[in-house]
RNA sequence: CCGGCAGGCUAUCUUAUCGCUCCUGUUUAUUUCGGGGGAGGAAAGUCCGGACACCAAAGAGCAGUAUAGCGGGUAACGCCCGUCCGUUGAAAGACGAGGACAAGUGCAGCAGAAAGAAUGUACAGGUAAGGCUGUAGUGAAAUCAGGUAAACUCUAUACGGUGCAACGCCAUGUAUACCAGUGUUUGAGGGUUGCUCGCCCGAUGCUGGAGGGUAGGCGGUUAGAAUUGUCGGGUAACCGGCAAUCCAGAUAAAUGAUAAGACCAGACAGAAUCCGGCUUAUCGGCCUGCUUUUUUU
């Protein structure tokens, strides 16, 4: 199982990332918000992946960092299910709309089901 | 010994697995595999000082800001060291915007007749006359070259401006399109530091309308006023010689997660061009030196 999580799977265009907040869908799973937008496929990247936490709740650029990072490695662990269930590409931006700073277990299983209520989303959409 | 004072060091650790990032070797290869590096003492506040870069004058004057015993250190400083003086403490020590009020202006509670402007009580002396003189009285201070400059001010010294989103290169797009106005050495307009002057650019220009389009990469970017050791000079800050070492370099932004274990349990906190300081935040632990009022020996 592939677990990595290299270069090209991040979210480093600001024209795709300005596009995910003016017309980007989401879903939600508290205390987790993730915005996507449907892409041009390109070279085995399916997604593109960014993470985000507001200046405004966490003051500390440490505690920012640290939430940064154990998203991140949540989303890490769990893609891979995801990655075998997509058709299409996806940029995404995961946001951390939370007050406190997290447990790494929870945000672990938030992950989980914020990824299957992704995957639900898209494949009504796509029925329709 | 307890207590007190000063200075310095340190900033949870170990193992395994899964990941991130840079360098390097292998390789056709940006892949694979091997080897190595990967946040701080404050990385913070952005308060000073520099390096570096640009501004075709980066020039002059004014304004402004900062500093303030004396001597030294430094690339430089508003920092550091030494020393004198003052305040404070029993001491070790701590603290000090510590030049000038004999240029001008301003300010001064209570007490007091009166506080910088004139007056005036008692006693004594004195005169042509008069607070003219002395003493008493209030007060820190009563005409004394008064006090006060973290009051304006003056003096001396220093300071050009803007900051790596500086700046250089490559790639991409494009329009010397169209309309109106204005202007060509008798100069439209622009650049140049807060202002004035000066200086510089300037005709396929400038302003407005309408319309079109880019914002990706590389360098700068980490080998340096560097670190460690050692010897020498200096009271010290610091300086010099020699030897060894390479010690983060991301860019929506790398140093994390999980599991197990140890310690009476982990604070403040995340590099963004780079250094030297200052200031602020901080759970603890360790080391060195100094002091002896009281108490005990």
């Amino acid at each position: 199982m592939d677990q990595r999580f290299p270069r090209e799977e991040k979210l480093k265009s600001n024209l795709l990332i300005e596009q995910l907040f003016s017309e980007g869908s989401s879903v939600s799973k508290y205390p987790l918000k993730l915005i996507y937008v449907k892409t041009e496929p390109e070279d085995d990247v399916k997604v593109k992946a960014g993470f985000s936490v507001p200046k405004r709740k966490f003051k500390k650029a440490v505690q920012r960092n640290q939430i940064k990072r154990l998203i991140r490695e949540a989303y890490r662990l769990n893609k891979s299910n995801l990655f075998n269930n997509l058709s299409t590409s996806y940029a995404f931006m995961f946001l951390y709309l939370g007050k406190e700073e997290p447990d790494f277990s929870e945000l672990n299983t938030t992950m989980e089901r914020l990824l299957t209520r992704f995957l639900k989303q898209t494949q009504t959409d796509e029925n329709i």
